[in-house]
DNA sequence: GCTATGACAAGGA
DNA sequence: CTCCTTGCCATAG
């Protein structure tokens, strides 16, 4: 397990019940800040022990493509914690999306602009 | 080292 | 919001 992969795991595995989070995001915090496609590859390549469900695209909607991990598999999961889906497979992101402490920032060892671009884009 | 690939993102229409 | 195009990154082989 490469290093990248390991931080997107250790992301998704922080992320709580409930909320949920785009590519880009975990992308981000991952020191990835243009590797979103990535984190999609990890998550079907090792998601079996990582609460995959809770990340989702930036437009708010279901795009996985795993034959293993189904769009309805995931609307499930999403909807047994609290989360909204409709049949569609559409999602207010931005009522459910995790803002992340800056505690968790810190202990991801992010550079102070990837920080700075979180701030702004998410938590702020 | 190079190419192809993928569960995306951003910007324009 | 939807559809299309372009850019991205790390990984596998």
């Amino acid at each position: 397990m490469s290093k990248f992969m390991g931080k997107v795991l250790e992301i998704v595995h922080m992320i709580p019940p409930g909320t949920v989070v785009s590519y880009g995001q975990v992308a981000l915090m991952a020191g990835i800040p243009k590797g979103a496609r990535f984190v999609g590859g990890v998550l079907c390549f090792r998601g079996e022990n990582s609460p995959w469900w809770r990340v989702i695209n930036n437009a708010g909607l279901i795009s996985t493509t795993c034959l293993d991990h189904t769009a309805t598999t995931q609307k499930e999961r999403l909807v047994k914690e609290g989360v909204k889906v409709d049949n569609k497979l559409n999602i207010d992101i931005e009522k459910y999306r995790w803002r992340p402490n800056p505690k968790i920032l810190e202990k991801l060892e992010l550079k102070d602009e990837y920080i700075q671009k979180l701030m702004e884009k998410y938590v702020f």
